[in-house]
Order: structure tokens, then sequence, then C-alpha cells
RNA sequence: CGCGGGGUAGAGCAGUUGGUAGCUCGUCGGGCUCAUAACCCGGAGGUCGUAGGUUCAAGUCCUUCCCCCGCAACCA
């Protein structure tokens, strides 16, 4: 046999500070049928996932649930690994970034490269964001038109102590690989946006430290900081492989990795921060890097609030691991976004498997049940549609592999089922119910459901990558013995005559389609009823701990709320900042002062809905310089989550303009 | 003018180097009765966002404008 080649394949580490949902999902699903794809075609395969685990975020989480980081990662952790289970999802390793050997890996990482002078230290003059408790370049404020990028509130110039890593050094011979290497960033079109957004304007170092939180790697010398949560994470693609340890078998066989599986918010991460990582370390870059679309919902952003947030498990739990796995690799289209909405799901699960494979199985079965005492028959008297089917069958493991060499996982599938609708369309056309009537019409249709039953087993073999428990019920009920069950017997001819079939249950039976949506909707409305009701809790300190979703702020003393000076201010000016999208300039009088404010609402409001308008000011916040405009203070407002619904804060009664609100 | 993607049938999408505008779902009509009210065939439905231009010929190439959506260095 010959030596089988060695394939490496990962999804990104998730990041836990939330339980999955199924955009993660369907990404992990994605490289599981790569995975299993490669597998079956013999690869030697290595499939790593996991999860990453350090970052402020999580040290916040964790506190406001009165837990440690670590017991708090290691409780979503399991929740994790459970949702793979239940998805079946194939991978070799999971990797977690507290793990110690992924721990010293990093550390190994950043001593050599400060060893070698690609990481130095320095000072960083940056934006100092109160709320976020984080750090900004010059260029990001700039960017975010002069407020915090995370949050939108306003930032401080503050200097900190950081470590920086010289991606400029290396970034001539990253642009020159990527030419070099078309397909290394697939799709295409994410290339351009690369160099030309980030690469070719010249890329600033990077700050690889932080001090702020300590829930990271610590650098091993110098025990103020911890690693970049980036830096961190992207490690984990070598250190699971063993790369610097003692045991570096897995490293010496796998890498490079064949293919990097991200979202395509993450590219930029993985096609730039990675590779000049790789490049500093003296070790060979990753073949691709494939940026997958967005599994967009419906009705707008997921959000709790909504209750609209969609629960991989409750999905598999109700119609099966089977029918969501393939849902979402049919649903979205290579390299571009998808739209996940109850009737889609519904829709793809009734045609294309209740309708078109599972009724084809189930017809099969029951003919050959029904006239052939339910024993495969041999293949009589042929006809040209007899041949043009089998040709069609024996083709199409052709046509797959070249869809799935592109990774276009969905066209791949859209092949399999030409397949199943060319079936339906021979018993059609064959008329098999016609042919049981007559003598000489029986040798035609021993023919016939040879050939329908030989392309069921078909396609069963080439299902097998995608979707894990159907095959095998289709070989139940074919009666298919298992050596013929392989890749390396789906040409044609492989079944036996005289095989006994097993009618069974419907593999996929088919969903009422208006009781479901009033099922689901029910369920909607259930969920955002909990949570609204737990939003409603969440004043109750006894509940904050457990029941909050987003960590709240610290306890604060009244000195510290004394501390904001809050007035009335009526709008007599307001107008668009030009070139900006979010910013409007208001003018308000503040008592006998007029000051000018800017305010990232124009998503909100035009400026005549603001103008004679009293609203609540920070009065007393340091001024900041917003798109060239000094903003002297801050407009309140209420929003959501998803800041979809935005409303300035005003009072019940009409009150002067420069009155304390207390 | 920060960068990028997109606007094609009621919905979701494909349209390679210009050469009869297609697929899935839905809808309407027909066929069939082996099958999970499933399957098969056919019809209707589009001035391809807008306004210009190049050309024998433009969804496709060039230009104007409008609208949507991402990204902008810790959200798959």
């Amino acid at each position: 046999m010959a030596e089988r080649k060695p394939f490496y394949i990962t999804t990104p580490i998730y990041y836990p500070s939330a339980n999955l949902h199924i955009g993660h999902a369907y990404c992990t699903v994605a490289t599981d049928a790569i995975a299993r794809y490669k597998r079956q075609r013999n690869y030697d395969v290595f499939f790593l996932t996991g999860s990453d685990e350090h970052g402020q975020k999580i040290e916040r989480k964790a506190k406001a649930e009165g837990v440690t980081p670590q017991q708090y990662v290691d409780k979503i952790v399991v929740g994790f690994k459970e949702l793979w289970q239940l998805l079946d999802i194939s991978y070799d390793k999971f990797v977690r970034t507290t793990d110690d050997y992924h721990i010293k890996t990093v550390q190994k990482i950043f001593k050599q490269l400060y060893d070698q002078g690609d990481i130095y230290k320095s000072k960083y003059a940056g934006h100092y964001c109160t709320p976020c408790e984080s750090f900004w370049l010059e260029r990001q404020v700039k960017d975010a038109n002069g407020v915090c990028p995370d949050c939108g509130g306003p930032v401080e110039m503050v200097e900190e102590e950081s470590y920086f890593f010289r991606l400029s050094k290396y970034a001539d011979r990253l642009i020159q690989y990527i030419k070099d290497n078309p397909t290394f960033i697939q799709p295409v079109s994410r290339t351009n946006e690369m160099l030309t957004n980030f690469l070719l304007p010249g890329l600033e170092d990077l700050c690889v430290s932080r001090t702020s939180f300590k829930w990271g790697i610590p650098v091993t010398f110098d025990d103020n900081h911890v690693v970049y949560v980036w830096l961190d994470a992207l490690s984990n693609y070598i250190s699971a492989l063993g790369w610097g340890s003692s045991d570096d078998s897995l490293y010496q066989k796998y890498w490079p990795a064949n293919v990097h599986i991200v979202g395509k918010e993450i590219v930029r991460f993985h096609t730039i921060i990675w590779p000049i990582m790789l490049m500093a370390l003296g070790l060979p870059l990753p073949k691709q890097v494939f940026g997958h679309g967005w599994l967009v919902l419906d009705g707008g952003k997921m959000s709790k609030s909504k209750g609209n947030v969609v629960d991989p498990v409750k999905l598999c739990q109700r119609y099966g691991v089977d029918a969501i796995r393939y849902f979402l690799l049919r649903e979205v289209p290579f390299g571009s976004d998808g739209t996940f909405s109850n009737e889609a799901l519904i829709g793809r699960i009734n045609t294309d498997l209740a309708n078109d494979l599972g009724n084809l199985l189930s017809r099969t079965i029951a003919m050959i049940d029904k006239y052939c005492d339910g024993r495969l028959p041999s293949p009589g008297l042929s006809a040209d549609e007899d041949l043009a089917l089998s040709r069609q069958a024996m083709e199409l493991p052709t046509k797959v592999d070249a869809q799935m060499d592109e990774l276009h996982i969905p066209d791949a599938l859209a092949e399999i089922w030409k397949l199943v609708g060319a079936c339906n369309k021979y018993i059609d056309v064959t008329a098999p119910w016609i042919l049981a009537k007559t003598e000489e019409g029986k040798l035609r249709l021993s023919s016939v459901l040879y050939h329908l039953a030989e392309c069921l087993r078909i396609i069963a073999i080439l299902l097998k990558p995608y979707l894990t428990a159907t095959p095998g019920l289709m070989f139940e009920q074919l009666g298919t013995p298992t050596h013929l069950q392989s890749l390396e017997t789906v040409s044609w001819g492989g079944s036996a005559a005289d095989t006994p079939v097993h009618k069974g249950d419907a593999i996929f039976p088919r969903i009422d389609v208006q009781k479901e949506l009033a099922y689901l909707e029910e369920e909607t409305a259930r969920q955002k009823a909990d949570a609204q009701a737990k939003l409603g809790i969440v004043e109750t300190p006894a509940a904050t701990a457990t029941v909050q979703e987003d960590a709240s702020l610290p306890e604060i003393d009244y000195e510290d709320f004394a501390k904001i000076e809050l007035r009335l201010a009526k709008v007599v000016a307001c107008e668009e900042i030009k070139r900006s999208k979010k910013l409007l300039k208001l003018t308000v009088e503040v008592g006998e002062e007029l000051r000018t404010v800017v305010s990232g609402i124009k998503k909100w409001y035009a400026p005549e809905d603001l103008i004679g308008k009293t609203v609540v000011l920070v009065a007393n916040l340091k001024p900041v310089t917003l798109c060239g405009v000094e903003s002297h203070g801050m407009i309140l407002c209420a929003s959501d989550d998803a800041d979809e619904n935005l409303s300035a804060i005003t009072t019940l009664a009409e009150m002067g303009s420069g009155l304390k609100v207390r």
C-alpha cells in the first residue's frame, strides 16, 4: 500500500465567552466534512480544533460569576466538546490555550523572538478607554472617528510600556509570498483586501503584550506582562503538534498545515500576523487559509433580548444531526454568506432529504420488496436509459472530487443530488409498476431495480463525509455488506444479486411546514419572554451573578458617582459631520453657556430631529477631538446590545436647560 | 472621495474570454400511482439598481449617480 499523504486541517480555536452558536457549528461541520472527505480519499488526516481561553473578557466574565477564570473556561469548554460530539465532529485533537504544553510553547516563541530582536520593548503612547480598560493605537482611534473602537466612548492619552513585534521587517517577504502563491488566501477576493488594506499601506509593529489584565500567558522574563491573545492563539496550530517540545513527531509529520479554515473576519490575523510569526521563527507557512462566509440570521443579528439566538443543540434534538449538517453544508455558498431561517431549514430538509433522497430510497426498497420478494435482482435486459444512468453514477466521484478540491462543499453536494434527481426521473421513465405486469417486462424490471439500488449504494458511499448516520441507514435498508461500503468499491456493479433488502422507517420523515413554523414561533416568543424576564431580574443582586449575560461594571461608591456632572442641555443647532458615518455635531445650551458636543448618533437621528430637544449632558467630561471637532461633553442615550434601537434621554416634564441631573 | 463586497423572476442565487438570461424554492396547469400528499413534465413571471458611453452585439467592458452590507489590528 502506497504511503498515505499527510493532510493537516484546522478550525479556529473558539473563544469561550459564551456558548457556541450555529455559526461556530457551521465552521466546524464544514471542516469536519473536509477532514472526512480527505480520510475517505486515503489521506492521513490530522484535524485540530480547540479553544482560545485567555483575555480580559474572560477574566471579567469569570469575575462577574464569582469564579476563577480557569473554572469559568473549564465549564464552557465542556460544552464545546459536548456540542462537537453531538455534531459528530471527528477531530483528532482538541487544543486549549490553557494547556501546559501550549503555554510553554508560546513562552518559548515569545522568548525566541525577543532574543533575536524581533520583539522589543518600547513605550507605547496610546489612547486609553476607561470603561473598556483598553489601549488603542493612534490610527485605530482615528479610524473610529476619535472614539474607542470597541465601545464608541471617549478615550484619553496614556503611556504604557509594552513589547512590540516587528511586523514591518517581514512585510515585503510576506507580500512576495502572497504574490507567488495566488491560492494561499481563499477566496481570492480576500487577497486583494489584505494587500490593499493592510500590507501595501505598510504594517505597523504590533503590540504583543498587555499589562492591563492578568489572565494570559505570562512573559517569562517580565512578570508584569502577559502575551497578546492573538500571538497566544495562533501558536496553537503548532503547539498542538508538539513543536519545540521533546516529542515533535506530529509536527514533523503534519506541518505545514494544508489549510486553516477560518471565518472571514479573522482572515487578517491568519494571513498577516501568523505567517510573519512563522517567518520570524524560520518555519514554513501554511499552504492555504480559507475564509468562509457567515450564516446570517434572517431576522437580523442574533441577540438574546430578541430571543432569536439559534442553538445548534436544540436544532439537532428536533431535526436530527444529519439534517443540520446537511443544511449547514448545503446552504452557505463558497466564500460568501448564507441565510439561516426556519423556513430555509425546513425547506432543505423536506425537499432535498425527505422528498428527493429519503423517498427515493423508500420507493426503491418498496419495489424490490414487492416485485422481487425482497431480494435484489440481477441486472436483466438493459436499455439506453440504464446505460445513461450507470454512466452518470460512474462519473459522479470525479465530479465530487473536482468540487472538493476547491473546497466547494455545497457544489459537491449538488453534484450528488443530480444523481438523486436522475434516479427519480429514471423511475418515472421506466415505470417499473407497469413492467411488473408482464413476463417480458419483468426482465427489464430486474435491470431497473438493480440500477436504482446500485445508484443508492454509490450515493451513500459518497455521502459519508457529509452525513454521518444516513449512509449507514441506507446500507442497512439496501442490505449492503460492510465491504461494499467503502470508496474503493464505488465503481459500478458492486452490489451482488440476491442480496436481501430491509424495508425500514423513513430516513428523513417529512415535516409539516405549517405546524412546525407555528411551533417554532411559539418557541421564539417564549425565549424572548424568558430573556426579558431575566433582564428584569438583573436588578436583584442575588440573581446578578448567575443570570446576567454581559459582565456588569464593578460596584462603585457614591463619591465616584458624584464625580460625574450631569446637566440638562437644550439642542439649539445640529449638523452632520461630513466624512463621518457616525457623528453629529450638536450645539447645546447649558444654562447661559453654549457648548459643542459631538455624538455618535447619526445612525438614529437626523439633525432636525434633535433641534429644540432637551437632553442629558455629561458636563465635566474631558474634551476630546473627534473628526477634527472638539467635543465638550457627552449626550446620554439608551441603546440595546445590538445597537439597533437607541434613544436620547430626556425629562418627562419640560425643564430649563442647565439644571442638574442627580 | 478609508477599504472591500453586493443590487438579475415573488424569495434565495448562478451567469467563465461580450453572442438566444438560467438554477432552486414558491406559484399555476398536466402526468403517474412504486413511494414519505412524495415523484415526473410543462406554463406564467425579469426593460439584469440608475443614467450615459464603447460595439454589428453589453447582465458581462468604461463612466455617473442611487441603495444595501461587511471590514477598519481580541466576535465563527
